[in-house]
DNA sequence: CAGTTGACAGCAG
DNA sequence: ACTGCTGCCAACT
């Protein structure tokens, strides 16, 4: 595969505690554009690699504003949540979605 | 091989 | 400020 494991690999790197926006993992592989094929490449590694997801962190990701926009998937938004708050990230709840301080966690490479 | 899809982002109305 | 439409690009069927 190509792409995809590209952002696994950026994901991968992703500090402890720390999160990142789909945009911001398309603009790290120079394709600023490919925001939502991020958002494929997360959807088919809980969906396809479920083994690899406990190596990825794919609960670092979120969408630009700090959402945890994962809708109907094997793992639901409180699973995340509760992992992101495992690591000491702050989950605020706001009208059934969850929410992440972006000022305070989102991480620069 | 061609059309559809998607855990987004950004600009337009 | 809020809702909606478009752009983008790899994987899926």
């Amino acid at each position: 595969m190509g792409f995809n494991d590209e952002v696994y690999k950026i994901v991968k790197s992703i500090p402890r505690g720390k999160v990142v926006s789909y945009g911001q993992i398309a603009v790290m592989l120079g394709k600023p554009r490919s925001a939502r094929v991020v958002g494929w490449a997360m959807n088919a590694l809980s969906k396809k690699h479920p083994k690899e997801a406990a190596v990825y962190p794919w609960w670092r990701v979120l969408n630009a504003q700090g959402r945890i926009s994962i809708v109907n998937q094997k793992v639901t938004a409180l699973d995340q949540k509760v992992l992101l708050e495992k690591e000491g990230v702050l989950v605020t709840e706001k009208d059934g979605s969850y929410f992440v301080d972006m000022k305070k966690c989102q991480w620069v490479a």
